[in-house]
RNA sequence: GCCGGGGUGGGGUAGUGGGUAUCCUUGGGGACUGUGGAUCCCCGGACCCGGGUUCAAUUCCCGGUCCCGGCCCCA
């Protein structure tokens, strides 16, 4: 009987679980250094937490079952509904509340470039903050984790905002103004006649459609945001104190990265309960999914609680930033410079070695000790392939003068130093 | 859930309605009784699964499954 992986999940070998877990370690730093902490919650949650939320057709989605008390459960297909209830079950929390978390999430879905049924997700989140400041620290943090893992450059953020986007289509006269979201989230996957189409079907009228078409084309970038005010103050004058909360985050967000950051129309984040800031990173040559995706939902801590906590955050899949590494050549493996490997070449040297393997490893090395007897240059061959900087070598020889023979695997030069010698030297 | 393309050792491949299934690479061991990454030798390891057609299927047909990509969706 063979058995393999299910369809749309992960065995992880050394070759990427090594530079994986260095990427993870990287982001976790990173969000430290803004004052995040790490928080965890379950894998399973009642399945009602994400009807409540988001609605059937992500419930149609994921991993569930009706458990042996008969509940209806469920693998978590995200995280942000377990954070809030975190946050909103314990009510002495001193605010602003910044809380991050690195949670296995599973969606039952056809798996394609970038999405499996199964990945590791980063969350961060901050609440009881509903200003600009708060906005574009958590943009902010995305781009500083995206540069220190060597991404800058290659990726820029797109920005928009739902509220102001509201209004814009309220001031055109739109009716029906979720349909009309929807219609512009596909403004990049379909074509200019579709769209406008869409829009007809929808009730807005062409001249309003014109003006839709082209906010949706039009990526503003940083620095002309003041020319972006002034156009679109022109249509309307409400619109102020949206548009200069949008234009004083995007400035403060351009001082944390020197990445593109583009005002985009088109961006919306679907249909769901976002209620301002909405962003999403993509790499710079458009060949991949979003790299990461969040925004404001100020509303959903009262969906499922008695308390209203504003928020913002984001989510960032391992799937889509592996592909991105791998494709910008920068998963590898850490090298550690501290490797030894410990090779025996004499039965009498067998407690020898391995008490020196003890030793060194208490001083901090890494020590792999050869326990098969076989040739020296089948152990000096797995002291290569395993990425040991030294082999060192243990016979009757060394054990009759107490030393060691070390070898250096970069150059080949070795010597012969007593024991005591070599543990002194070496750094904890 | 839907659509398209695929599936031969761990990886990459050749090939065939019939005989011990090709080559490269990787892995293990040895030549080297105490010296790796070179060379040579030896060894291990595969036709995705099920059904059908046939005297005979890895090969042809059907279904499934998995992989790759796309749709839906992206919470």
């Amino acid at each position: 009987m063979k058995f393999e992986s299910l369809r749309g999940f992960r065995d992880i070998y050394p070759e990427d679980a090594e530079p994986r877990d260095r990427m993870l370690s990287e982001i976790k730093k990173v969000a430290r250094s803004f004052g995040y902490q790490i928080i965890d919650f379950p894998s399973v949650e009642p399945l009602d937490l994400y009807r409540i939320k988001s609605g059937e057709e992500l419930v149609s989605q994921t991993f569930s079952f009706t458990d042996k008390g008969g509940r209806e459960v469920t693998l978590i297909p995200e995280a942000t509904p377990s954070v809030v209830r975190m946050l909103t079950s314990k009510k002495d929390l001193p605010k602003p509340v910044r809380w991050f978390s690195l949670p296995k999430i599973w969606r039952y879905e056809e798996p394609q470039s970038g999405r499996l049924r199964e990945h590791v997700q980063f969350n961060a989140d901050i609440f009881g903050l509903d200003t600009p400041e708060a906005d574009a620290e958590i943009v902010g943090l995305a781009c500083t984790i995206l540069d220190s893992l060597g991404l800058a450059g290659n990726y820029e953020i797109r920005i928009n905002h739902r509220k102001l986007m509201d209004e814009i289509l309220r001031a055109l006269g739109v009716v029906d103004i979720p349909r009309v979201f929807g219609i512009i989230d596909r403004f990049r996957k379909i074509d200019r006649q579709e769209f406008m189409n869409s829009l007809g079907e929808a009730g807005v009228s062409q001249d309003s459609a014109r003006i839709i078409e082209k906010l949706a084309s039009s990526r503003v970038k940083a620095d002309d945001s003041a020319g972006l005010i002034q156009s679109l103050m022109e249509m309307n004058n409400d619109l102020r104190e949206s548009l200069e909360r949008v234009v004083s985050t995007i400035r403060m967000i351009s001082y944390y990265t020197s990445s593109e950051i583009v005002m985009d129309f088109s961006t919306v984040r679907g249909l769901s309960y976002y209620t301002g800031l909405v962003f999403e990173a993509f790499d710079i040559r458009g060949e991949l999914r979003a790299i990461l995706g969040g925004g404001r939902y100020n509303g959903l801590s009262s969906l499922i609680s008695d308390q209203d906590i504003p928020a913002i955050g984001f989510g960032m899949g391992d799937v889509v930033l592996e592909l991105l590494l791998k494709r910008t050549n920068l998963w590898h493996k850490d090298i550690s410079g501290n490797r030894y490997y410990v090779c025996t070449v004499s039965d009498d040297a067998a407690s020898f070695s391995l008490k020196l393997s003890i030793d060194l490893r208490k001083k901090g090395a890494d020590v792999i000790r050869d326990m098969g007897k076989r040739s020296l240059s089948a152990q000096l061959r797995s002291a290569s392939v395993n990425g040991c900087s030294y082999a060192i070598i243990l016979g009757t020889k060394e054990v009759s003068t107490g030393s060691i023979t070390i070898r250096n695997m970069s150059d080949g030069r070795q010597e012969a130093i007593s024991i005591e010698e070599f543990l002194s030297s070496i750094k904890k």
